[in-house]
RNA sequence: GGCGCCGUACCCAAGUGGUAAGGGAGCAGUCUGCAAAACUGCGAUGCAGCGGUUCGAACCCGCUCGGCGCCUCCA
């Protein structure tokens, strides 16, 4: 059974979608004004693997994630560059796609965009004027929260709280400071959509609630996002969505924490962030390892904790992972003796389900992961007494196929260099470096140790490690 | 001022009432012509500190210390 934290309720609960068997689940994606960073790539990996975790468990998942593509900070993107916002979003687009591709995170079943929802946004924002939610001040329109009781429910704050501390909104025309605009009249070359109100454009929360409800309808399961959009993002889009509605919204919330640089949260206005694309330019190794290790990474620490990024916290993802890649080399070899399943059945079942509880627990990746450590363990062991080649292949399709839920072990082993650098045998091909292990294991068999260590030395200091098997024969790795 | 998060071994990191998972690094050993990998063993009498509740607390409560986040665009 599936528990997951609902920052709407502050504890674990069951999930229990609305329709068996049917997961609805909206994630808020990015505003398209320039590269993701590692935060981003955090958010979108633990909502991926949330997805394909449910999909494991025989959920169908309807999964929506937006992009936001108009905003003030991309109008500005295009007048620095004097160009239009289009050329700005769909640049932003393409480059999310290719940097969440190179981490495996899958493209959600639907990616809306704000611009192509002007229709539902519009009508959603005549729904609450007409329930007297909302008001109008020339050409904008502002949802007014004194209406909408529940508000704070979410981020459990009281109106009277914040607004002690609440810095001063300029804009004396508001009713209270925390009403916040639904609809933006237009200043002359900004973009802007004709509506009830004349020309502009949405507010940054009213499309997420629009979009949501179009394609999942008014009551969904899952809603997602980085901590900090529980407020006023996530505040707002509730009172909004259940105001025009007078139905919930949606039912289960989620939020994953932050990725910090020495303890402080990775962000833009901080300038102490990592872009996805500037971590991959920068790894010594081939992307899909880079891509590898960095998901390793970030699901080594449970979705709801901070998580500092460091060079050495990606080494430590390498070194964890070559261990089992240098296991699932040795699975794929093809000799091997013939005895039959030295109880490799049982580790199978037993990985399987301390990761099925993990998963269960909150989406505990960590956890996890040491199931799959564990297995990773018991495999080496009954390795050393023998397994068939059989047998070897169902271990490593285990490793496959719970590895799958992560986006993790999907490599070939020939994709994946095991060594100590990302740059072993530099420009030396494979079939040099066969030969040259030939050439030492002919030595070895005369007993000429000094050739074949000479050839060791020179093989290892381009950073290629050889190991020697029982039949005489070597595997060596860059 | 309000709301909230984090503080577990050298490093990363689970555990949220029943007596400290896992990984990395390190050291020792087995194996090996030598290596590598693998395996075995070692490693917190203690979970920031101090009180309290309890038969029992890293886990609950209170206070303190240290770090951070949100309340303004932010994953």
């Amino acid at each position: 059974m599936l528990k997951l934290y609902n920052t709407l309720s502050g504890r674990k609960e069951p999930f229990e979608p609305l329709t068996p068997k049917l997961v609805k689940m909206y994630v808020c994606g990015v505003t398209v004004y320039d590269y993701c960073h590692l935060g981003h790539a955090r958010s979108a990996l633990v909502f991926d693997v949330i997805r394909r975790y449910l999909e494991y468990a025989g959920y169908r998942v309807e999964f929506v994630k937006n992009f936001t593509d108009v905003d003030d900070k991309i109008i500005k993107r295009a007048n620095e560059q004097g160009v239009s916002c289009e050329t700005i979003t769909t640049k932003f687009i393409q480059a999310y796609h290719d940097d969440m591709g190179k981490l495996g995170v899958r493209p959600a079943s639907i990616e809306p965009k704000a611009t192509e929802h002007m229709a539902e946004i519009i009508r959603l924002t005549e729904r609450l004027m007409e329930k007297g939610l909302a008001y109008r001040i020339d050409g904008d329109v502002y949802f007014e929260v004194a209406k909408y009781p529940a508000y704070g429910r979410l981020s459990k704050r009281r109106l009277d709280d914040m607004q002690a501390g609440a810095r001063v909104d300029v804009d004396e025309r508001k009713r209270s400071p925390m009403d916040f605009a639904l609809w933006k009249s237009s200043k002359p070359g900004e973009p802007a959509w004709d509506s009830p109100w004349g020309p502009g454009r949405p507010g940054w929360h009213i499309e997420c609630s629009a979009m949501s409800i179009r394609h999942l309808g008014d009551t969904f399961d899952i809603h997602g996002g980085g901590m900090d959009l529980i407020f006023p993002h996530h505040e707002n889009e509730i009172a909004q969505s259940c105001g025009a509605t007078g139905q919930e919204f949606a039912r289960y919330w989620i939020h994953n924490g932050f990725v910090q640089i020495n303890q402080e949260k990775m962000s833009k206005s901080l300038g102490n962030f990592f872009t996805i694309r500037e971590i991959f330019e920068k790894s010594e190794w081939p992307a899909p390892e880079t891509g590898e290790m960095l998901r390793y990474f970030l699901l080594a620490t449970h979705y709801r904790g901070p998580l500092d990024f460091s060079d050495q916290s990606l080494a430590e993802a390498k070194n964890a992972l070559n261990g089992f890649y240098d296991l699932f080399a040795r699975l794929d070899e093809p000799a091997g003796s013939s005895s039959g399943d030295p109880g490799l059945g049982q580790a199978m079942e037993r990985c399987q389900a301390g990761f099925q509880a993990a998963m269960d627990d909150d989406v505990n990746t960590p956890m996890a992961i040491a199931a799959l450590q564990g297995l990773r363990g018991d495999a080496n062991k009954l390795l050393e007494a023998g397994l068939s080649l059989d047998v070897r292949m169902r271990v490593r399709q285990a490793f496959r196929g719970l590895g799958a839920v992560l986006g993790l072990f999907q490599l070939n082993t020939w994709q994946f260099s095991a060594g100590l650098s990302g740059h072993g045998g530099r420009g030396l091909t494979d079939e040099e470096i066969d030969a040259k292990v030939r050439a030492r294991n002919d030595a070895r068999r005369r007993k000429d140790f000094k050739a074949s260590d000479e050839i060791r030395r020179e093989l290892a200091a381009l950073g290629i490690i050889i190991e020697d098997k029982p039949d005489g024969t070597s595997r060596w790795k860059r």
